[in-house]
DNA sequence: AGTGAACTCGAACACTGTACGAGACCCCCG
DNA sequence: CGGGGGTCTCGTACAGTGTTCGAGTTCACT
């Protein structure tokens, strides 16, 4: 009885007569409206007016908005680029795409939430999987440790980035008060004397420039140990 | 005039006089609800209904619901046991550290979308936070660098785990047809040779064994990663 | 006994996603 | 020219959401 997988991507998209509506003006408008007001900010109704159209007319093209999510979604795939392997090599091209997640999504914060909700399954996922594993290929890897590979850089780029969005969505970005902010965390971890550590240097005036630190970090650590597993 | 930085944890709970109504009681009524129902499970009117309780009452003790998620939230990390490092070595600690935070996510898949909405500021993240700096100090990690180490672990076991969560709630782990699988995803992976390959090898009749082997795989070479670090 | 705080909750508001079905358009075939 | 019959739009309606408000209850203490 198996309630099968049916997902947007095994589907005709239908063609647009009136103008202004199409599957991919859609999409495109709600892109707009998810980049501008965040997840939250995306209704039907809104995105019907937004196109001069009725909220329901657009589930002619689309079946629900779980389906319209998931093209947006895919959308942000589209904009990470996997250098070539064979030209810069391996690390280099690794390191690359992994800047270049990690902006799309600061770029597309509504899409931080849709990962942990939608598995990653349109077409241009598809293309950046695909020239993923041929990057860990060229790499050296072979068998199941292409993917496994491939998965740990991307894992390490998602949980960095993902926490970071979360960070920016709760203190705005620009109403950043370094002074304000040591005073509640010092606040909260009082007892915790290893944290409060922390708290007394520098890291709070700063915290882009700390957190690029920390993303640094972290991908050379695990291109080091990818790297070591590759001389096993 | 900054609106500041306003979090449930710097503010007092309130008592309970009616038996079975308290912060407390309320957030293990909804960590329940959570478990069995998922986020989308959990509505105010139901949660009210599950204490017996109105709707409205409950916003006596929780300012609204995302406060109330923010504790749910807490209780996860509540689950997330750190072992001293001092005991069994840091590399061991952090293994276990990591599979039980993989664990806790999965036991909770809801907590999976709350990481990418919520700062993790609770009590009990900050509990796990305070020890975890004790064990990369412990490593030899100094200055930033215990910070830094600590965020690469986290983000691996975060970013490996927010998308098999997804994954586990798209296609349930239940009706999971490997042959109907496999077909699915070689059709959206037509175009795609280097995907394509992976398709044929065997690695879709167990996914959750090839998923328990990934996650040993990257969590190897990111605590390689780390001990070069450490030894540079 | 009276006052005020602590607490409960029904009603209402402004939303949400979506099912349904009536209508409008237009092309093709008899 | 007269219909069908698809394609497409969208108003209405429904069931649900989080949350505000204010009226009502209970209770401890003066």
């Amino acid at each position: 009885m198996s309630k099968s997988f049916t997902s947007v991507w095994l589907r005709e998209p239908r063609k647009a007569t009136t103008p202004g509506r199409s599957r991919e003006e859609i999409v495109r408008a709600a892109l707009e409206l998810l980049d501008e007001e965040g997840l939250g900010g995306l209704s039907m109704r809104k995105l019907g007016a937004k196109l001069s159209a009725g909220a329901t007319s657009l589930y002619w093209y689309v079946a629900n908005k779980d389906e319209l999510l998931e093209l947006a979604y895919d959308e942000v795939w589209a904009e990470m680029i996997v250098p070539d392997p064979d030209e810069v090599g391996w690390r280099e091209a690794a390191s690359v795409l992994a800047y270049g997640m990690r902006q799309a999504m600061l770029r597309h914060p509504w899409s931080a939430d849709l990962l942990g909700r939608l598995p990653a399954l349109g077409p241009n996922a598809m293309h950046v999987a695909d020239k993923m594993r041929r990057l860990f290929k060229v790499a050296g890897f072979s068998g199941l440790d292409i993917d496994f590979a491939n998965s740990t850089l991307t894992a390490y780029v998602f949980g960095m980035t993902i926490p970071e969005v979360a960070w920016n969505a709760a203190i705005g970005v620009e109403n950043y008060d370094p002074d304000e902010m040591r005073a509640s965390v010092t606040k909260a971890a009082a007892q915790f004397p290893d944290l409060l550590e922390r708290m007394h240097m520098d890291s709070y005036d700063d915290p882009q420039a700390v957190r690029a630190m920390a993303f640094d970090f972290g991908l050379v650590s695990v291109l080091d140990g990818l790297e070591r597993r590759l001389a096993a």
